[in-house]
DNA sequence: CCACTAACCTGTAGGC
DNA sequence: TGCCTACAGGTTAGTG
């Protein structure tokens, strides 16, 4: 999926057509993406207008004129894309065209400036989901770590929720209670900037009393710097996704060690080549000679 | 409570 | 071209 920077990337690329936006209509072409639809979805966006797109975690937030908030997971393959017509079908299900068969749910929205839009979200393997709740009374929302860019975040957090953990750090940095917004990608990334390889016990990070702890400074520095990077970059591109705005120009990101498997480590003065291996049945890219 | 695996679902890339 | 396998950005349910 997305991770944070490619939500992020969403989010600013849908805001400005998005906000101040009326919500004339909505469709579901099926009954469920990973979880059914909320009961009342439909019903509850139409006729609202949206007055904030917000972003928590790998979350987006469309924060309606009803108090009610949207919220919507892209899991791996979801994407928003705008359509500048809008679908004739009256029936709020249809038989979806082979060439649209992801289609799942289309959002009529009026905008004072921008006119109608339909806003469409696909999603091929379908593990994204939305929710519909008043406020932030989501359970999606209550066990959530902080946000890895705000100064909620930093090597003391850190070293709170790794103290005594005896996962691997890379399974740590991906459980969203710890710090949130982090997926495969960002974590291989972070650790090889921190020069921390990924089986390194949680636990084993956090300082002894009295002892700096500059490992867990280096890698709360690692997590906000190369999510930083990918946000000023537009996101990453990869396999099915785009930013939101597609167009020209976006950026195809180039990672330290993600996918990368068998090139040499990009760390300065470092002859180490990279390794793929697979923790928790997911791949982990690491440079054995640089992290340690 | 903790740690690990399998599962959800579809598409694609690579080997033969 | 086709068939088969492995793998893909995430999260959760189930197991021990």
């Amino acid at each position: 999926m997305p991770e944070l920077p490619e939500v992020e990337t969403v989010r600013r690329g849908l805001a400005p057509y998005v906000v101040s936006a009326t919500i004339e209509g909505v469709r579901l072409n099926r009954g469920d993406l990973r979880f059914p639809f909320p009961p009342g979805f439909a019903a509850a966006l139409e006729g609202a207008e949206v007055v904030a797109l917000e972003r928590r975690a790998k979350y987006l937030l469309f924060r309606l004129s009803t108090g009610m908030t949207w919220l919507s997971h892209l899991g791996m393959t979801g994407t928003y894309r705008f359509e500048s017509f809008r679908y004739k079908e009256p029936s709020r299900y249809y038989e979806p065209t082979e060439d649209r068969k992801h289609d799942h749910l289309v959002v009529t929205l009026a905008h004072p400036e921008h006119g109608p839009l339909d806003l469409v979200y696909n999603d091929a393997r379908r593990f994204g989901f939305v929710d519909l709740f008043a406020g932030d009374a989501s359970p999606y929302l209550a066990e959530l770590g902080p946000e890895p860019l705000s100064n909620g975040f930093n090597a003391g957090v850190l070293a709170e929720r790794f103290r005594g953990k005896r996962t691997p750090v890379k399974a740590a940095l991906l459980d969203q209670r710890v710090v949130a917004g982090l997926g495969n990608i960002y974590v291989s990334e972070a650790l090889h900037h921190a020069h921390i390889r990924p089986d390194r016990l949680a636990g084993s990070l956090v300082p002894q009393q009295d002892a700096p702890g500059a490992e867990l400074e280096l890698l709360a520095q690692g997590v906000r710097a190369v999510l930083d990077r990918a946000i000023a970059a537009g996101g990453s591109t990869l396999r099915d996704f785009r930013a939101a705005d597609g167009g020209s120009g976006y950026f195809q990101h180039s990672f330290a060690v993600y996918d990368r498997a068998g090139e040499p480590c990009p760390t300065p003065g470092c002859d180490g080549t990279i390794e793929r291996v697979v923790q928790a049945g997911r791949s982990s890219f690491f440079c054995p000679r640089c992290q340690r």
